[in-house]
DNA sequence: TATGGGACTTCCAGTCACTGGAGGTTCAAG
DNA sequence: CTTGAACCTCCAGTGACTGGAAGTCCCATA
């Protein structure tokens, strides 16, 4: 599959393989078309040709691009490192390629390390939520867990570390 | 230990327990001291006594506020829930324990949701980044995995959903 | 008492990746 | 020609902060 490069066709120009609206794009991409529109506007795709109208009109490589960068996203890269290896895809030198390896491998270790925070916060909270509680607030023990840090309520303070990255895929 | 209400003393009330400085409130319990004041803006902590010169003055029922505030988000419960924690713990009746209860196991069942999804990834990830690829990047297996979708590389579409929440501890 | 510098103040903008609404225009089917 | 769905732009909001600018205050030392 040849991989989309992100230089716009002059605008105007007819697409190879058929010409979409923004909601074709957006139906078969899986995106919003506001998200579309959003795209273009930062610069993750190429500004589309219009109508007479001012209707967006989309072919093949904006299709193909925008799914490089959908299922990216859904690796959770973020928008930055999708833009990267959009552009190691269009190089043609064969460094590009250890470039991409390095991105994904960084994002792997994001992800492992991300999995060993979950499963301690896991444990934590099922033992809060195991240790069932009745009676009057000052007696729950959900809420003095989270009241007391330091009474011998947290198998780990590592949990801490959980919300380091808020913005996480 | 009392859990903390969220009253604000009067104004230059002395607070039983010391006075504390913004940033020796930042310091006590890990956070910064512009997010105390945003938590304050934003009606998580009450609004503090001041100096003459204007200057913040915390004491001990903040410091325990502040604490529940930051273990509870520790746990990677959002602000809103984090409130209704702290509503609960400030009502003397039975029910908020059972309240309290529901949040967390909601929380729980997110977490372990997350996981799963994580999981998933993970094994994506690591089969992607494992096929070593060699030469210029149209042989790239990354590029290629990023750019279909549908041509075998997925080991489940799964992935596409851990998106889904995208402010996440 | 003067002074220096660190801590504090407010206000505002930016982060990330979108999402939603208002208010108006265009397109395609019937 | 009419209808109504889809499209357009612009702007504001999300969550949970973070950072900078420009100015003020506090306190320890000299």
């Amino acid at each position: 599959m040849a991989i989309p490069h992100h230089l716009p066709r002059p605008a105007g120009a007819p697409e190879p393989g058929g010409s979409l609206s923004i909601g074709d794009l957006a139906r078969r991409t899986g995106t919003k078309a506001t998200t579309v529109r959003w795209y273009e506007e930062v610069g993750m795709l190429p500004p589309a040709a219009r109508t007479a109208g001012g209707h967006r009109v989309y072919g093949a490589a904006h299709l193909a691009r925008l799914d490089f960068i959908r299922h990216a996203r859904e690796f959770g890269f973020p928008l930055g490192a999708v833009r990267e290896l959009l552009d190691l895809a269009a190089r043609p030198d064969g460094a590009s390629c250890e470039a991409a390896h390095g991105i994904a491998c960084a994002r792997l270790a994001e992800v492992e390390e991300k999995l060993r925070r979950l499963e301690v916060l896991r444990a934590e909270l099922a033992r809060m939520v195991g240790n069932g509680c009745r009676g009057a607030p000052a007696d729950c023990r959900i809420l003095h867990a989270l009241a007391d840090h330091d009474h011998g309520h947290c198998l780990d303070a590592g949990h801490a570390a959980v919300l380091d990255r808020p913005a996480e895929g």
